[in-house]
DNA sequence: GGACGGACCTACTTTTTGGTAAGCCCTGTT
DNA sequence: AACAGGGCTTACCAAAAAGTAGGTCCGTCC
């Protein structure tokens, strides 16, 4: 058991985890891993079926957790840019192994689905 | 939009973590890497605060995945043994990287994991 | 024979999470 | 002036996940 900031964990896979329960985080962080940087509409419309209160929710989240770094590229016409940060960036390896291995889980059953990409979306 | 057996999923990403959503699953395999066979009672007595409803619920829904495989070793005594099946398995790299990860981001937190791992348990 | 431990299952409640729909402010466009 | 974005927020509701508190069925041990 460890005790950190107010929550108890089993042990530190727990603590990692912590970070990216939820059903978007680590979409959101696998598309930021992609695109470098993002607007919050161009995430919105990357991830369908998310509403944009999940959208804006998760993202504070993970900001507040230093998983990306938002950054007001201008306040005339207010626009803002999403990127990773340095704990976000560090989830990369996971980001990359979870795509291979989702594409080769996929594959095993019937889906292609580098090939059938431009099907979907 | 990846449509596989009666759900969508976003990416393969998205595939992939559905394997292991849910607070305990991660657990369970972590747990399984580390013991390699593992009672029921032993799996149980090792993540605190985990039901038994969970816990065999859990269980259940990974040896569906084939996450893991349940093999009875005494029918007299009725008595189990967990291990990891071969998708299970696959997930080995994860596990790995997040017990690191973890392990570093506690210290970078002022808790040294693997020094005081003797105080928790 | 009674208590104990292993391996579960079940009904019920609570908590957490997610979805819906609407609205706000601002600016650029027509 | 009206409308179309972009970037959100909020109140309210539904669904899903998890917790609680039991219970069952063996079989071994004292």
């Amino acid at each position: 058991m460890i005790a950190f900031k107010g929550r108890t964990y089993t042990c530190p896979i727990d603590v990692t985890f912590s970070f990216i329960n939820g059903k978007w985080k680590v979409l959101i962080l696998s598309h930021l891993y992609r695109y470098k940087k993002r607007s919050y509409s161009e995430i919105r419309d990357n991830l369908p079926r998310i509403s944009e209160k999940m959208l804006s929710q998760q993202l504070k989240e993970m900001e507040a957790d230093e998983l990306i770094v938002k950054k007001t590229i201008s306040s005339k016409p207010y626009r803002v840019e999403y990127a990773l940060a340095k704990n976000g960036k560090a989830f990369s390896p996971i980001m990359e192994f979870a795509s291979k291995w989702g594409i080769r889980y996929l594959k095993a059953n019937g889906i292609d689905y580098l090939k059938d990409q431009e099907l979907y979306k």
